[in-house]
DNA sequence: CGAGTCATTGATCTGTCTCAATATTAGTGG
DNA sequence: CCACTAATATTGAGACAGATCAATGACTCG
């Protein structure tokens, strides 16, 4: 059944990008460091900006850090100074509450930033953590502010990824406040699959990072209903369950079941 | 018991401000609208800035407005063009899904900004309706990032505000997955308390604008449930209700409550 | 191959929801 | 000013979705 999906890192998109040559010479460091050179550059910062306007970006990303499955890229309390732009893998960021319950804020993909709740108060106010190994593009947020000055374009652009991020708070308030397991359940498989899709993956299977646990946490429910949430739609016929790997058979019928209220 | 409780409009701060005369220049509109002559100054967002700066500023708020009560500011869908600043009043913002449900997705008051939300898209996404008559300061996003431009003291402060938002957002995402009725209710109270005190309001009294179903629509419980907790919490000494009128009557316990996971 | 992590499934329990009745307040017009 | 109506709030009884507790199964990785 799941034969088929064997990427070894799933979410990864290395094979989307130039050569192997220049991809060896990127890891090294040793080729400059270059937004203009990305192969994300139209899902990350650099959206619509100019050539002109690029090669002015490229002295943002100061470096670039490898982070392993499952460390931190920063946590709670740690001094904020930079934002990061994710390269290849995939985090979690969650916060802990004084008595140790742990709540998933989000789960992060390539060209997406984090670090974003560490403005306010010049510290971080979660813990951001791989999920698989990855690698996120170093950007101090002096080097972003001072840009955003120059750039308009960028600078509305930061602006729309903040607010992005506000919205979408929004809707996983809507989620945990008024849906029920399954609703939630879909809801957080159609995002998954939508953002996956938009960087190339197939829109009908995907292999989950996070375990059910995590999943569990974003989406207020314990890990056991998100099991049993998976049976159900699994014994439905609306999609394929085998550990990580999840196989969309029925797109529609998901999109009704996030859709429809009561029922 | 509460007939202490007599302000007509407990969240207004006018009282905080300079002698009538100037208020009802204001009012006109006669005088120069200016954030330079603003008693919210230090809560909004002119905070931090020098004389020159505040000075500068007084540009970007092009007009005022004022919301009756149950008046919508802005509606989802709305196009984007500016956030405003809220002088008195106060108000909720709600999105609303596709099947009709409503889910309040905060409470705002004095000094606070609203219309963030529409930055991503260019269009709102939520509703913001005043729950009394309201005056707000009408800042067009253009002059913000114009004057952000110029300023990086404002520019940083407007990121503060946005990193704000998004830290404020992760902890209600918490409060509903992780929290029971009692937890969330004290969250609430102590949230709303800490706000008002800011604002030169009491401590240990405040007068709820919303009513017990947008309680609970904010904190994901019906508003049976809402009313219950308050009975609770009245039953065990630790507040004072009566309808909108709340005292709090133990303030460490209610700490406690919020603070305490299982028990 | 074996230990540990993660996932599945079942049985029971419980916090909150739902439905329903009543009480209180606010708003309206005579 | 009071009566009437609609909106809001309180309280009770019963139902249910999801939590909890518990046991087993599957996979991963050194």
């Amino acid at each position: 059944m799941f034969n088929e999906i064997t990427q070894e890192e799933a979410y990864n998109t290395e094979h989307l990008q130039r050569p192997a040559k220049t991809i060896s010479m990127h890891a090294e460091s040793s080729f400059k460091v270059a937004c203009s050179n990305c192969n994300l550059r139209e899902l990350c910062l650099p959206i619509g900006l100019s050539t002109d306007e690029m090669k002015q970006l490229d002295g943002m990303v100061a470096t670039r850090k490898k982070i392993k499955q499952g460390g931190h890229l920063y946590s709670s309390g740690d001094a904020f100074t930079t934002l990061y732009a994710i390269r290849t893998g995939f985090f979690k960021t969650c916060v802990v509450s004084e008595d140790g319950r742990e709540q998933v804020t989000g789960f992060q993909m390539a060209g997406e930033i984090v670090g974003l709740d560490g403005i306010v108060a010049d510290k971080h106010n979660c813990n951001a953590i791989a999920l698989e190994d990855a690698e996120v593009c170093v950007m101090p947020f002096n080097h972003v502010e001072d840009l955003s000055r120059e750039i308009p374009v960028l600078q509305r652009h930061v602006h729309k990824i903040m607010s992005r991020e506000i919205v979408r708070e929004n809707g996983v308030m809507m989620l945990l406040a008024n849906m029920r397991a399954e609703e939630r359940l879909a809801a957080f498989l159609l995002n998954l699959l939508q953002r996956l899709h938009a960087r190339g993956y197939s829109k009908s299977e995907l292999i989950l990072r996070m375990t059910r646990e995590e999943i569990g946490s974003y989406l207020g429910m314990k890990l056991e209903t998100v099991s049993r949430t998976f049976s159900k739609f699994s014994d439905e016929g609306i999609i394929e369950v085998k550990q990580k790997n999840v196989r969309i058979l029925d797109h529609e019928k998901l999109k009704t079941i996030f859709n429809s209220s009561t029922c």
